[in-house]
DNA sequence: GGATCAAATATCCTATAGGATTGGCGGACC
DNA sequence: GGTCCGCCAATCCTATAGGATATTTGATCC
């Protein structure tokens, strides 16, 4: 957000320090499965291969761990976390379904019409493909979250959508039609300003969504 | 916990690494405000200070600023967040009065006995002292988190923690008799396994807590 | 006296070299 | 054939030197 007035492709400076780029670039690699889960990364090569030194990949090493993307044992290295269990991404959804229906709730009440707006430009049948799917349900949740008001809720939220959505790119699922429905449900319920419709549209949606993953795991 | 079985106290060996050392090490010195809000924090130094090299001391506060203990501004150094304001505040609460209720009723249905002992144990008279209330009101708060068995709950839960304790040390507020009180009130519950009940008084609890820190803050 | 500009300092950021430790591999032994 | 032991490679951890930048201080000018 602070590194978005970058006009060519080259490196013209470094407003924002180069562990944040790492940071980013690493975790793209995890998202997009380029670095798959249980996999071992290995600071020397990172190091190599993006040109850098080390210590910046450290810190980045050091906050993707934090963030609980990756993990180090002493004297092994780094690997990246391994796929959820059942018992994880059980708690997952305990947790999202806590939280985003009241989110849904309050930014009924707190979004104003230019942010609707927003929000229904990443619903529809816009991006067929699976990526993009996959980037308009981040946003989406993330827009809803952001609605709401609370940096708290929508910073946790996004910790964990990242993990599922990491989940879901492990199994290539095909779901999209059925969530971009129950993703209009919501927005209709917002547009019309009825917070206890939002707020149940929503539960579902992380229900039927919930249902629709969890088949995909038997432990 | 990995590092428990010392015998001595020297360093016969460290088996956790040195940047979790020295994490640990930073993380106490902001919650006893050794280290207070808004406070330059040069590698420098305290790579001097604790005998170690810069490397371990960069990957500690990089995970620090993963969990919103320091910022990071380029090419100016780190320094400890700013004690939060009226509106951190109003979003942190919002955020424990969603969670913790629900996870007071889960944890009635999914302690054992020994668990419940366990919690009755952090409550009571036993430390009168500032820094003993707030250790116990901690472990009150960690223990039911756990207890309902949900990791990441406990984990989210744990870190805004240290944000409150931060915040209530900076004010010395004296406020133990209360909170002792709403404390035993949980427990009562949980050892009658009214799950509703429970629930009810944590969110009570939360909401007092809320309203006696409420005061200091003008904002 | 207040404001502006330039030099100095402190700090971070990067890069490289060397020491310490773990995990795996091959061979010897029972 | 199974098990144990020593060697090797890979990796992390530490230390130090040099370049780049923001903040501070002081002098000069209006």
């Amino acid at each position: 957000m602070a590194a978005a007035d970058i006009i060519g492709d080259r490196q013209i400076t470094r407003p924002s320090g180069l562990a944040e780029e790492v940071y980013r670039r690493i975790r793209a690699d995890i998202m997009s499965l380029k670095l798959p889960p249980d996999t071992r990364v290995s600071v020397d090569s990172l190091a190599r291969e993006l040109g850098v030194s080390q210590t910046p990949i450290r810190e980045a090493l050091s906050m993707l761990e934090a963030n609980g993307l990756v993990s180090k044992k002493h004297f092994t290295g780094y690997a990246t976390a391994p796929r959820m269990d059942r018992a994880q991404l059980d708690e997952l959804f305990e947790f999202r379904l806590l939280v985003e229906p009241h989110a849904a709730r309050k930014a009924t009440e707190a979004m104003v019409s230019t942010d609707v707006e927003s929000l229904a430009q990443v619903s529809g049948e816009h991006a067929p493909s699976h990526d993009g799917f996959a980037d308009m349900d981040t946003e989406f949740h993330k827009l809803i979250a952001q609605g709401a008001g609370n940096n708290l809720i929508a910073d946790s939220l996004a910790r964990l959508h990242i993990h599922v959505h990491i989940f879901r790119s492990c199994f290539r699922s095909e779901i999209a039609e059925e969530a971009v429905h129950e993703h209009d449900a919501v927005i209709a319920a917002i547009r019309a300003r009825d917070g206890a419709a939002a707020e149940s549209a929503m539960r579902r949606h992380i229900e039927r969504s919930y249902g629709r993953l969890r088949d995909f795991i038997n432990d």
